[in-house]
DNA sequence: CTTGGCTATCGTTCCCAGCGATAGTATCGT
DNA sequence: ACGATACTATCGCTGGGAACGATAGCCAAG
């Protein structure tokens, strides 16, 4: 059993069909059904069951499949392991909350590409659940996440704890004054921030339902409407903390349970940690932590 | 890069020679030589030192060595679980701690080889280190040790929690009374068994040190031991009650750290888990889950 | 019943892995 | 200093086997 006939077979039952994968595979059919046949006889099982449109994997096959899968893996790790001689370098494709990148993540960013600039760097932005099927799927070598995250196949690492409260015009004292307000509105970093469903829940709790949503790109423009009046915010403490201080907001505890949100970096498991990889967290792990502090 | 490459590449490494590789893969020099030359090359990466007495890993071959190794691991796997149809057959190779083996394991032995007849069940018995350490080197298929255990290779199960409770003779109302005596030894299952270090530790907490040990392979024999006032046993509590309720022995609550103790199945996480494996675990969690309470 | 798409099989070709021999090189012992 | 030794590098040769192309057989859809 090769790693050559794995990833034929993969072709194949990828494909559904021995004429499909040699196309893929730039070969011939019969080339293609001699290494299947050999790789049935040498595990003395047969992968598929031949039918006129195609192949279909039997039992056996099926059981075959991820391992075919994770030799290619292994393999393709191999590789980097091997290119990577401790110095970061290269591509390291990392995923993150929105809300995380804009508010926590811009100084590791900038200290990052300012420390290792052989390392090419690439942010994808998603929700929880999309970043933890990109980082299973491999499309990213990792991703802050709002945790906990429980994954058999993910290592997890908490960044850091924040606590998030209500900020709304400096003249409420209480939250229960909103529910009368026709024109109030909740204001987001972006449509499909984390912090938006929370947010709705905690005031639904409360009972102020059905809001319009605005949405800004910016911090200071999140700010700047729940200053003015315009609509009430979810963010961490520590961000509302400065507007706070200078008057221009109010700011609003609530309960530990709605409050506090957990930001995890998860990577998969049997996945090759790069130097990059490692260089970044450490770059993370110093700024973040003391900065939720 | 081919598994067999690699298999090539980790002879000669673990050997330290292209002669010594060639011989133990059956093969002339010449054609080791040339393989890691052609991995060499399509890594772009030498992995050897050359020098006059054999061959040295450079620090690129080092780090693809533990891949060579996974790459065989999982190929090895990858025919296991193409064998294994789910009905539980073959060899299934397990560790326990003696002590557990031999108070809480043998129902379970029992029923499982009724249950399976097709299964050729082995049972090693080491310490928690020897158990862990075999898991890891794949000699055993996963083990029964004593937890908590911690590491990242690893999945654990916890099994069971047992109080552990000292037995004297009948007598004894404080263990400071075992202090002055002069003849008293501690009774173990066996010298290597894990409640002996722990008795010793409690006994010492109290004063009791130095004394002389006893070791049998029964348990009826140890109860026997500790009634007549000859020694001093740290036994399961479940497993004392009987002969305590017969007033044969004394029973002696510890406080908590001393008495809690886990045991924890352990298991490689990237390894195959065969069905004989998992109805093995079946059989145990029904026996052992309903014993402990 | 025909046709299209698929798999199985067979003979041919050609590449490359393995072989054996030789040359080159560093280290050790005397 | 100088073989002796144990090792790696390299080269030409050869045979097995993988890839190829063509053909036959099979089944389902139209």
């Amino acid at each position: 059993m090769d790693a050559a006939d794995l990833r034929v077979f993969e072709a194949v039952a990828r494909l559904g069909g021995m004429n499909r994968a040699a196309a893929e595979l730039n070969t011939v059919q019969s080339n293609v059904t001699a290494r299947v046949r050999r790789l049935e006889e040498e595990l003395g099982a047969a992968l598929f069951e031949r039918h006129s449109r195609g192949v279909r994997l039997t039992a056996a096959g099926q059981r075959l499949l991820p391992y075919a899968l994770r030799v290619d893996h292994l393999l393709a790790d191999a590789r980097r392991a091997v290119a990577d001689d401790g110095r970061p370098a290269g591509a390291l494709t990392l995923g993150s909350l929105e809300t995380t990148a804009a508010l926590r993540l811009s100084p590791v960013l900038t200290a990052f590409a300012a420390a290792q600039p052989a390392v090419d760097l690439v942010l994808r932005t998603g929700t929880t659940e999309e970043l933890i099927a990109a980082v299973l799927a491999r499309r990213l070598e990792g991703a802050f996440v709002c945790g906990p995250v429980e994954h058999p196949e993910l290592t997890r690492e908490t960044v850091f704890r924040e606590e998030l409260a209500l900020a709304t015009a400096p003249g409420v004292r209480a939250l229960e004054e909103l529910a009368g307000r026709g024109d109030l509105k909740i204001v987001v970093l972006r449509a499909g921030c984390s912090y938006r469903q929370r947010l709705e829940e905690v005031l639904a709790r409360r009972g102020v339902v059905g809001l319009r949503r605005l949405e800004f790109g910016t911090l200071d423009t999140i700010l700047g409407c729940a200053a003015a009046g315009l609509g009430v915010t979810l963010l961490p403490r520590g961000i509302l903390e400065p507007a706070r201080r200078e008057g221009r907001i109010a700011v609003h505890s609530l309960p530990p349970a709605d409050a506090l949100v957990e930001t995890q970096f998860i990577a998969r498991r049997d996945a090759f940690r790069s130097s990059a990889l490692a260089a970044f967290l450490d770059c993370a792990r110093s700024a973040l932590l003391s900065d939720a502090a």
